[in-house]
DNA sequence: ATTAACCTTTACGTTAACGTAAACTTTGTT
DNA sequence: AACAAAGTTTACGTTAACGTAAAGGTTAAT
């Protein structure tokens, strides 16, 4: 029950259309079971779409997105792969700290404008008096 | 001479494209003086530059970084105008609050996969030997 | 059993944000 | 003077990320 979702689920729980969905599953990044042609999500499936929809409102690609999520599902298991998805993480997290930062300095900018504008209004009030 | 930049200054300063700072003129977020033909570039039109690239490495599209840049330079000061822009200001804010708040996430699940990762790595590095 | 409300596939359409190429002018340099 | 480097306009091309429509199958309730 907690573990069923029927594409029109999650479409309305995440606020996207069902073609997002299919689409992100042409795209390699969903693979829901078949119940006969109808597909079947599982809450595996639910949080990959929710990580992936996460990158997208920070504006990664659909396939940077991607690359996050398979993150948490490491396929191969060698050194050499462990390293390189380590690198990766590196790297995103990089962004991500790069992405904090203009997020602060637009944080600020805005309280600045407005501060401004408030005063503005201020003026404007008594002015009309 | 620190108040004027050619096309291709901006150009290499930001890593982007001349073509790219012309989309931005076409779309109306950009205005340089003309010198000739010339476009001449004030210290004005490369911050705007700047906060409009800021907007776009956060996920903004043109049109929602084009809205923040024109805060700056609030063009009628009438009181309706001005408590709409104030509204403005404070959607634009949750946006990032918003955004702040996925890379948070983002950020810990990431540290978390790290951990995961190394700890294989150790596991497989006594296996070999 | 016949609607209604889902689901499916296939496939062409759309939009934002540029890329790319052509053809030309202006400016500075050897 | 001629050549390179940078500027210009015009205009068609491209790509990601879906939108949209058609044509049809399945299930549940009236």
């Amino acid at each position: 029950m907690t573990d069923n979702y029927s594409i029109s689920d999650l479409a309305k729980e995440f606020d996207v259309t069902t073609r997002t969905i299919r689409y992100y599953e042409d795209e390699g990044l969903l693979s829901p079971v078949r119940r006969g042609q109808t597909r079947v999500y599982s809450n595996r499936d639910r949080t990959r779409l929710k990580l992936i929809l996460r990158g997208r409102r920070l504006g990664l690609s659909l396939e940077e997105a991607g690359q996050i999520v398979n993150m948490y599902t490491p396929g191969s298991d060698n050194l050499e792969q462990l390293q390189a998805l380590i690198d990766k993480i590196e790297q995103h997290r990089n962004q991500l700290y790069q992405k904090r930062k203009d997020i602060e300095v637009m944080l600020k900018d805005l309280s600045e404008v407005e501060k401004i504008c408030q005063q503005a209004m201020v003026e404007k009030r008594q002015q009309s008096k």
